[in-house]
RNA sequence: UGCCCGGUAGCUCAGUGGCAGAGCAGGUGACUGUUAAUCACUUGGUCGCUGGUUCGAUCCCAGCCCGGGCAGCCA
């Protein structure tokens, strides 16, 4: 007999004199007749009730040994509940436990705290909490190549290695062969990595950005979707220091378009949330965040607001706030000034653009103000950034003076240089942090607990 | 990395300078178309680690480890 899952046994339209259910044992009620047992696997938030009769043979040794947390498989019938609660429910014909799990088993019936199933990361999915999440992250992942998919962009892959040592050293992760103790050395008696695998320097990449612009400068609409990795020492609730990222590109796009793209992207990803993991979504709305759905359903509803960076010091400073950070133009804003901005002034997503030239990095396109690049991040509400992106600069000489500025080799670019050198186009593209997303969708307040196996300073477990 | 808070039973937490507590989970029994079932009884402890103060420290002090919140870096 075929395997039936239980969220398709769940949405049966008619009852079935046989099927087959596998998966673990959620909980189990003895009557003196019966038992009741709710089997649970994966396939969706709820679990089915399995009745078995006091009468299936070895009773006392299977069906009383199933404690929570052991893999069973159930045949039986599926017939309408007799019970409040369920509309289905299997009647066991055949009842057998795969494996036992005893009174160590970890997970109860009750609820448990975010940061003890961290500890158990390799028992968590079995709980309610994570297996929506990571059904969500899943369906997430799809809606995202959908995303583009449908728009024609062409899916990149850019290398997880990278050699180019110029994006702040101190943030990178080192990928090295060498002798942890003895490494070989130059005659000044610093290593000597020449003789390391790459024959240079390398490491893990921080952004497919530049590599996706090479795409993007030939196949016109390009996006990554991949591991993303930061050797920063931040301990807080929305930075990991391996995450997923998105990174569209777009050649032929100036700042509006990469601006619309971002906001549209947004929000169909929560479109898409809504309409394939409503009862996923129901579920942390009832038992992580209260507004979640109030608050996803208001960003479906409204346009993103927009505003320019001097509009948003402007307004920062009419606020009547006191900050902890008094912001002038020309200042990074902080936390607090980001959620102000999407928290109360604007009650809903933000797109800040036109960011202070000082302030960002060589490769974002200079306004004719010569004071401003076209830059854009999106801000929402309770996570701050969620999405940060450019115009880049595709001139050839104001490129070259930005890397002065910022000390940079031009030799160490040289390929990104050519961009600009040959066919170069107005293109513009961003990040947007997969995790972050999560974080948005479900509700879950920490990065920890959207990603399988968290990475963050000090741990690196499972 | 900085500031703040915490670490006591498997889990969630209370507590005290002088015999270590509750609820839940687990075990036993009863009862029940139950559904975080209910009722009775019951097992369970290196009070994070190391040192100090003290007649005596889980409690006070110091250092360290771990977790959380906030900030910076960003996605």
């Amino acid at each position: 007999m075929q395997r039936t899952l239980v969220k398709d046994a769940l949405n049966a339209t008619a009852p079935s004199d046989a099927i087959l259910l596998q998966g673990w044992v959620r909980t189990r009620r003895d009557a003196k007749a019966f038992s009741f047992i709710e089997l649970n696997d994966g396939s969706c938030l709820k679990g089915i009730q399995v009745i078995a009769d006091a009468g299936l043979p070895d009773y006392a040794t299977t069906i009383q040994k199933a404690h929570t947390g052991a893999s069973i498989v159930v045949e039986g019938k599926l017939v309408p509940s007799k019970g409040q609660g369920q509309q289905w429910e299997v009647v066991a014909t055949s009842f057998q436990i795969v494996g036992e799990a005893d009174a160590t088993y970890p997970l109860q019936k009750k609820g448990h705290t975010h940061e003890f199933l961290r500890e158990i990361a390799h028992l968590r999915p079995r709980s309610n909490l994570f297996g929506a999440v990571f059904r969500v992250r899943s369906r997430m992942a799809f809606a995202i190549h959908e995303f583009f998919q449908k728009r024609s962009f062409v899916y990149v892959h850019t290398p997880i290695i990278t050699a180019s040592d110029c994006e702040g050293a101190g943030e990178l992760f080192r990928v090295t062969t060498l002798h942890e103790k003895q490494p070989p050395l130059n005659e000044d008696g610093t290593v000597d990595f020449k003789k390391d695998f790459f024959g240079k320097k390398a490491y893990l990449t921080v952004s497919g950005q530049l590599e996706g612009e090479i795409f993007a400068c030939a196949l016109s609409n390009i996006y990554t979707f991949g591991p993303t990795f930061r050797a920063e020492n931040s301990n807080t609730s929305r930075h990991a220091a391996e995450f997923w990222m998105i990174e569209p590109e777009m050649a032929f796009c100036d700042i509006e378009g990469d601006m619309s793209l971002a906001e549209e992207f947004v929000k169909y990803l929560i479109r898409d949330a809504r309409e394939h993991c409503a009862a996923d979504l129901e579920f942390f709305s009832k038992f992580v965040d209260k507004e979640l759905l109030t608050r996803l359903d208001f960003v479906l509803e409204r346009p993103f607001k927009r505003c320019s960076y001097t509009e948003a010091i402007e307004i920062l400073n009419k606020s009547g706030k006191q900050w902890e950070h008094p912001v002038q133009w020309g200042d990074n804003m902080q936390s607090e000034h980001e959620r102000y901005l999407a928290e109360e002034h604007f009650k809903c997503p933000v797109t800040v653009y036109d960011y202070p030239r000082t302030l960002k990095p060589f490769y974002m396109r200079v306004n004719d103000d010569g004071k401003t690049v076209r830059a854009m991040d999106l801000l929402v509400p309770g996570i701050g950034e969620i999405i940060g992106g450019s115009q880049r600069e595709e001139r050839l000489e104001v490129l070259r003076e930005n890397m002065a500025h910022h000390h940079l080799n031009e030799k160490d670019y040289w390929w990104y240089v050519d961009l600009r050198r040959y066919g170069t186009v107005p293109h513009a593209g961003f990040g947007l942090g997969f995790e972050r997303m999560l974080m948005f969708v479900t509700g879950v307040g920490n990065i920890r607990d959207v990603i399988p196996f968290a990475r963050t300073p000090g741990t690196a477990d499972f």
